[in-house]
Order: structure tokens, then sequence, then C-alpha cells
DNA sequence: CGTATATATTTACATTCATCTATGTCATAG
DNA sequence: CTATGACATAGATGAATGTAAATATATACG
């Protein structure tokens, strides 16, 4: 097991930003989070999986939402997958992808956090 | 006055990506504030900014946390405020700029707020 | 086995981005 | 008016990123 810390374990570790200034290593911890949700097509499929019934979809109900290519889909499930945000899941043929709400709650209190 | 949505008055009207999916133009509208957010220089400016006293800050005092050029921390607070993350003010010889945090909340409202 | 389906990886190319240096603008001081 | 300090803009460059096309892997089924 790797001693670095995952996006989304460096995520839960700080004050909210309007709290106190955020370190250089807490900043380049949360940045890759952010720029893996900052593009249109992974806030998409992040909301798709999310709001899926059971929190869950596989691929090929996400590939028929999108007018791009299935390796196109497939490349941007594996940023938000290395991002921590989804965890995937394969059964049978079928790869699900599930929506980790506790990273993205982590995040929405380190973005809008009372500063006190 | 233009018709078109600012990032920030996007991001307001979405309900939080695990209650719906969110539409194409939803997605396209609110992807450019969590890109303006994603750089660890500007996650720093940011939370200099909003945890600064009196909620406020002058560039001078944000380029020397850095160990950067001046006009690169310019480029950055341009980014930010473009974005409508930060608003910014002329007195005088400095520029101040200070956190919109009813953004900030809305982002995070987004984000993490739960399905139902 | 062999074929079909579901998903991932690789490669290639065009675009975007962060940063720098140099320069411009504006306000104030002398 | 000229000099100085604070900040912004312009242009250039190398690195990172998005997308598509082709290929690979893995499972199911006959």
């Amino acid at each position: 097991m790797s001693l670095e810390l995952t996006a989304v374990q460096t995520v839960a570790c700080c004050s909210p930003l309007a709290r106190e200034p955020l370190s250089l290593p807490e900043a380049e911890g949360i940045a890759p989070l952010l720029k893996a949700l900052a593009d249109p097509v992974r806030l998409r499929l992040m909301s798709l999986v999310a709001s899926h019934e059971g929190g869950e979809a596989c691929v090929c109900d996400l590939n028929d939402a999108f007018e791009l290519s299935q390796p196109t889909i497939s490349h941007h499930l594996k940023i938000l997958h290395g991002a921590g945000l989804l965890d995937r899941e394969k059964r049978g043929v079928w790869v699900y992808y599930r929506a980790r709400t506790e990273a993205l709650q982590n995040l929405a209190t380190l973005i809008g956090g009372q500063a006190t």
C-alpha cells in the first residue's frame, strides 16, 4: 500500500477556503480533483451516475447519453475514477461506476464552508 | 447589458449533481467555474483572499505569497475575476480583490447537495 | 474453438494553458 | 512635467489536455 495520499484523502484534510489560506501541498492535492470535474462531459457523467437509480450506472447507459465515441467516454471515466470520484466494479460483461459521495461532500465543504 | 448568463448565475440555477442529470448547457456553464478553481495557484489565491481580514486583499499582499512573477499572479487573478469568483476594486494605487462567497456557496451546493 | 459484445488502452494530433520577459497604463509624489 | 510604484496586457514557448481512430482485452455464447 502506498504512503501517498489520494486526492480524495487530501481534500478531507483541509479547512474551508474562507477559513485559512491553503498551503501549497494542500492546494496541489485538491486541484486535480477539481480539474477532473472541470469538464462538461465529466460533470454530466458524474451527475448521471450520482443521480442514477441505485447510485450506479454501467458504461452502456452512459455511452448513450453522449454523442461521443465509446473510447472517449471510457477515457473520461478513467479520469474521474483516477481522481477518486467514481468507484468501479465489474460484474460479468458490464462495468458499473458509482459516485463517491463522501468525496463530493468533502469538496463541497472545502469550497463553501463558513469562515467561522 | 448582455443576455448571456455569467458562470456564477449559471451555477445558481441547477440542482445538486446527485439529484438529477445535468443538461449539456448547464454543464457547459458550470465547467468554466470549476476550471478557474482547478489550479493550485488559483486555489491558494482564493483562500488567501477569502480568509484575509476584511474578506479582501490587495495584489501587493498576494504577490508576496508566491514565488511567481507579478504578471503571472495578475493573470490568475484575471481568470478568477472573469469566472465571477473574485470582485475587483481599485482604490488609489492599489487594487483589492474580494471573494464572492455566494458563488462559492452555490458551487458547493451543486457539488455536495443531498440527493433528496 | 470462434465469433460477438462490452469496455479499456494506445497512438497521434490539435488545442489549451501556465509561465516568462517586455512593455503599457494609471495614479501619486516631488 | 517627470519619476516612481502598482498593476495589467502582449507575445512567445513548452507542457498538459481533449478527441478520434485503431487496436487490445475480456467475457459470453454457440
